[in-house]
DNA sequence: CGGCTTGCTGAACGATCGTATAACAAGCGT
DNA sequence: ACGCTTGTTATACGATCGTTCAGCAAGCCG
């Protein structure tokens, strides 16, 4: 039989895109505690020298996984609002909702977050990330609630409120999932945020 | 000179209560990934194994711990709403403020809580603990909610959705402390409540 | 086809983890 | 004053952690 080679050269960015997803794989199955070099390196396939080559640390690893993931989930939530046409609070809307739904409500999904919240405090490279991150959540949040003429001066604090909702109802679904049923955290958020955007005139 | 006892025998419920303490404090120092059992019976000034004499393992303190906190926390959040008078709308506000006013919203004691939730997918016996936690708050605030005059049908997903808006205010007061103004989240929580409970009507 | 670059491996290192256990001693009861 | 109970210490063990590095080999290039 031909022998097949023991391992495949990969270009250095395609090689650090994989380790990156299946450091999420690994954040979102074992939480924090569990992502050490052996476990992501094993996930991906490669030895786990690799991690310390491309990435030089598993710190950088973690911060680059946090960035990747906060990438998609804004994607995913920009889509959601052009889906949903040029209507104020529809796009509103569906923001909150598919905040709410899956995929970004999905449970691995939030528990890789909480493992990034716990690094927050440790790593201040992730705090860093984690500051940039959050104030595209609310600048953007603002940009909508704007639309649906929420006055200025209480735009500031509606979007910190309506992004703590989110944020709120995505731990508890999380945590203790089986408290609520099939869509029902994205109906609450509708209505809370219906609340919130009624008040501060 | 009269040498003093290398150390001091203590009740096993007194030294119990000594160790969850210190275990709380490692908590809120260093979070989730620094509470080891050298770390807490440092802080505790006692050696090692008087973990596991009196606790079986690591699992069970840190468990034990999570039942005191949130215990303490109930405890403080009862004395605000007891201390704000019989009128139902200031007893509600009470409970929301404290929340997120000294000593509640204290750094550390959140930081603490995100300890917690990092293990609450990794240990049955923590998740059991915040389910019944989280129940007991949701319980709590839908009598509050009732006063105030919150229908019944409303009842579940008002007290869900302030449970929520505080827990996010909570979590991000944590993470950036810097993005909030002195008192502001809990000014943020108010309104925000003002708009959760004329809706759902 | 042979050399060369370099992505990659895998073993080794020291540190630290949780737990178990044998020896010690504090301090009460008699 | 002394023995006994048992709370406490200190050490040892195996596992696993992050990191390092000398060397192998994949695959392009001349």
């Amino acid at each position: 039989m031909t022998s097949q080679p023991a391992f495949r050269r990969v270009e250095p960015d395609a090689r650090r895109a994989s380790l990156i997803e299946a450091c999420a794989r690994v954040l979102a199955r074992e939480g924090a505690a569990g992502a050490s070099v052996r476990a992501i390196a094993l996930e991906a396939g490669v030895s786990p020298g690799l991690v310390g080559h491309h990435f030089g640390g598993v710190d950088a690893l973690i911060a680059a996984t946090y960035a990747q993931v906060e990438a998609q989930v804004s994607a995913a939530l920009d889509a959601a609002v052009a889906a949903a046409g040029p209507d104020p609070r529809a796009r509103l809307n569906a923001y909150v909702s598919a905040s709410l739904l899956p995929p970004i409500a999905d449970n691995a999904l939030l528990s890789t977050w909480i493992a990034f919240w716990s690094l927050v405090r440790a790593r201040p490279e992730i705090a860093r990330l984690h500051d940039e991150q959050y104030g595209r959540f609310r600048a953007g949040l603002e940009a909508l609630l704007a639309e649906v003429g929420v006055p200025g001066p209480a735009l500031r604090r509606t979007a910190i409120a309506t992004t703590a909702l989110v944020d709120g109802l995505w731990l508890e679904l999380c945590l203790s999932p089986h408290t609520f049923a099939q869509g029902e955290a994205a109906q609450i958020a509708r209505e809370g945020l219906a609340g919130l955007t009624s008040t501060g005139r």
